[in-house]
DNA sequence: TATTGTTATACTCTATAACTATA
DNA sequence: TATAGTTATAGAGTATAACAATA
């Protein structure tokens, strides 16, 4: 019984600590002011440089329906950002890179997310390095993808 | 150096983990099957069975625009979730209470959040403590409302 | 036939600006 | 004057269904 009050005690603390620092995630505030949509940030995130992206993989790791990839990488784009390419393997799968241009706009919001106001920067080394295995073993539980 | 790193890797696994477990998050997808969108998800989830909550405060709390906040009642009010009721010592106001059938479906939401899987189980008791310790030294650094 | 991506449609979310009513 | 909430408007996100091209 203390150990599922621990467990639902930690996850409640882990859910305000997040919604606190969500100018530091992905699709959290961090971009509105490089003028990019959460979900335009959370897109330009997940597509790393030199590593084409197909769109149904996007939509999936999005978990959202394939016609919202649509709109939303059109928006990217007309500004410029990444760019689609028909796969040289399946014509009809269209690949998706960053342009330079949004490979510095990703810099810029990965920059931003990393700091300066580090979310944890207020653990100690040991305490940092506990989070870390903690959450080692629980990524490992999971990752079997 | 150490140190820095161990928190920028800790802060990226813990982003993975909370995307990986977004349909226990308030504003998830653990409310798309009950009718609900993540927004209006975050809204049950803040309005507490017999505590009125004023819509400014709402607003701020969800950092939006308030008149995002009318909307959002509105439509949570013309299913019969929420009530308005003008605040009795500043008629400007107007609190926001649940609706028995709100109460019924907030309570729904919350056992969702809570499991059956919940994203912490699979940590022994001693690692459940050991975070939740971790997360209180967090969070007293920065609850200062 | 099945799959990838698109289009059309409808609804929700969100911000800005102008407004009403209270204070 | 300042504040709480509303309205109008516009743009963006989201899901569903129907569709074209390709496999």
């Amino acid at each position: 019984m203390g150990r599922d009050q621990d467990a639902c005690r930690a996850w409640q603390l882990l859910v305000k600590f997040f919604f606190a620092q969500r100018e530091h995630l992905p699709s959290g505030g961090g971009g509105s002011d490089l003028g990019l949509s959460p979900a335009q940030c959370h897109v330009l995130h997940l597509i790393e440089p030199g590593r084409p992206l197909p769109m149904r993989r996007l939509a999936q790791t999005l978990s959202c329906d394939a016609s919202n990839v649509t709109g939303l990488v059109d928006r990217l784009e007309a500004r410029g950002l990444v760019a689609r390419r028909p796969s040289p393997e399946d014509r009809r799968v269209k690949e998706l890179k960053l342009t330079p241009a949004g490979e510095r706009l990703r810099a810029s919001l990965l920059r931003r997310m990393a700091g300066p106001a580090h979310p944890l920067s207020r653990l100690s080394s040991r305490q940092q390095r506990e989070l870390l295995q903690l959450l080692q073993h629980l990524m490992d539980e999971r990752d079997r993808d």
